[in-house]
DNA sequence: ATAATTTGGTAAAGCGTTTGCTCAAAGAGG
DNA sequence: CCTCTTTGAGCAAACGCTTTACCAAATTAT
């Protein structure tokens, strides 16, 4: 590795001569400089960005602790925490595959190893190991909210997405309305899980949960046992996208034509519910926007502008073609 | 910041007493360890990430340049990346939305924030930039093959993959097979354009590349227009999945039957191909793998183990509803 | 001509860790 | 009781860079 030093013996001048050049301070003669700037590009010498950080703190870097980056939702999530922080930090990306050991992890490793902040995207990691690490940098959550000061939140509010997905399916003439869910350990399950439960019970129904997953598979899977089973349902409402793309494929395999026989909804309004057929209705969550106000809290927090803890967006229904029973019916 | 002077003095030992004891090394006695593992609990040490590197390089970063990471195919990628790199090194990841300048800042930020290494994933640069930036640290590339000992490749038969695509089509009885590329400046575009060009030409067939870009939205555009024109098309072979599915919906909402009026065939073979209907005919790039390799590789010039320099990769042709036509007619 | 200022440059003090060397005290062996 | 080894702990250098205090020469003002 070349270094300032080697720079400074080869101009025959002193390193901080050097290190004056390099930076633009001081004054030093023209000769000298551009002497000095001509070896250092020579030897094609780049700071040490350690060395650097020791003195001045300039360029950080930042933590995002994903799910599953595969999942159009966080990809778009990542996109806009990554325009939030331009300029200001780097991003590191992590995937923990929804293992909230593997998460406590890279959090772990994050914090070892000069991160200046962890975004913890929609995570199953204890509400105790989150107050832990905040101990030691800022932290920002999605879709969850703490007592702490350290800890920051964007959060949907996912009932209130998934009561609005339930009853448009049921205002669509939909009677027998099943939820596929994720697990308990994740709180946006739950709350959805809630927000459909509610939606059912003001219509007078039994809700019917199945705790299945987050992707295509379990949706898939989870519907081609319906369909076998021929059991009574005729309208589906799906945790994520992700899982609606898969049961639509297994109902379409089982002869039922969508939304007349059975209407979808998902959640998240990724990009692929315009290109699935039938288009894909489902709950916007403004991902890119969610992301970028993610970063641009968390970088406020580290260079000491702390101010807002929490951004609060809501959920909007954009209707496509798989929930139209009505006028699928007509049309 | 709480550093390893300050548990010195609250121990009222000296700081290399502290080192050793938090370094397990060398020889203390254990009222002491045990004093100073307390206190450096209780203030919540942390060891100055940035001062350890500058000793020994333990943990470091490299960077990925993705285009698009809401591309499936670069999110499958960067999960092989990820996997690859696992336990080695943190992953900082960029996107660059395709343009090169950008790129090139960011390969240039990487290089001056300690980054040990780049890859490019399919990305735009110049050749001229990358051997550049190959003088400061190693580098990977996908789908581009250099020279220099200092560049590592990761590489796909692209014109292979492409030319199976066509001949697919037309042995489904296909006549009119059209490409919908990217631009030139992508080398895999160009490749992917040769294949199909070789495939009608040894087809005694007049080729028709149409030069949209890489996403859905391109997709749909093109489509759109060529279903209003009305033009004499019953194949369309895709450079990549995304555009696939824009060009379906466009198909779809024109009233044409895919594959028995139009005949579809993408590339990448991501996991959404699966999930769109008809299910979509892809060219298989084996993305987790080849993101693995890259790491791998990677590292181990990094790590000064030097050797392989190159990977290879097949396309496979995956075979689904989308291009079927013959038995499409029939069942 | 002398004082005041500008200009060009050096030397040294950190930034937070790690580590080789040194040295004292304590225990073991003769 | 003296030497030899082991154990415990400190000093100081090194990592590569920035910054500040400071000095000398050259320029300008008085």
């Amino acid at each position: 590795m070349i270094t300032i030093n080697d720079i400074a013996k080869m101009a025959n001048v002193s390193i901080s001569t050097v290190s004056r050049v390099l930076n633009g301070k001081g004054r030093v003669g023209k000769e000298k400089r551009e002497e000095i700037l001509k070896i250092a590009k020579e030897l094609n010498y780049v700071p040490n960005y350690h060395a650097r950080c020791m003195i001045n703190e300039s360029v950080f870097t930042v933590g995002f602790i994903t799910p599953d980056i595969t999942n159009p939702f966080f990809s778009e999530l990542t996109r806009g925490i990554e325009i939030g922080i331009l300029g200001k930090a780097l991003l590191i990306l992590m995937n923990s595959f929804r293992d909230p050991k593997t998460e406590e992890e890279m959090a772990e490793r994050l914090k070892t190893s000069g991160a200046k902040g962890i975004i913890f995207g929609n995570s199953r990691v204890e509400d105790s190991f989150v107050s832990y690490i905040s101990k030691f940098l800022p932290v920002v959550v999605f879709d969850k909210e703490y007592e702490s000061e350290k800890i920051a939140s964007v959060l949907l509010d996912n009932s209130y997405g998934a009561f609005k997905a339930t009853k448009h399916l049921l205002d669509n003439g939909c009677r027998n309305v099943i939820h596929f869910g994720g697990t308990d350990e994740l709180l946006v399950s739950v709350q959805r899980a809630n927000g459909y439960k509610e939606a059912m019970k003001q219509a007078g129904l039994t809700p019917r949960i199945f705790k299945i997953g987050y992707d295509e598979k379990a949706g898939y899977k989870k519907a081609k046992e319906i369909v076998e089973k021929r059991e009574k349902v005729d309208g589906i409402f799906c945790m994520n996208d992700l899982v609606a793309i898969g049961a639509m494929k297994a109902l379409k395999e089982g002869g039922l034509k969508i939304p007349q026989d059975v209407a979808i909804v998902g959640f998240d309004d990724t990009n692929l519910c315009d290109y699935v057929s039938p288009s894909l209705t489902s709950i916007r969550q403004p991902a890119e926007e969610m992301g970028k106000s993610a970063a641009t809290m968390l970088i406020d927090v580290i260079e000491g502008r702390c101010n807002v803890r929490k951004y609060v967006f809501s959920p909007t229904l954009v209707v496509r073609e798989s929930s139209l029973k009505t006028r699928g019916q007509f049309s």
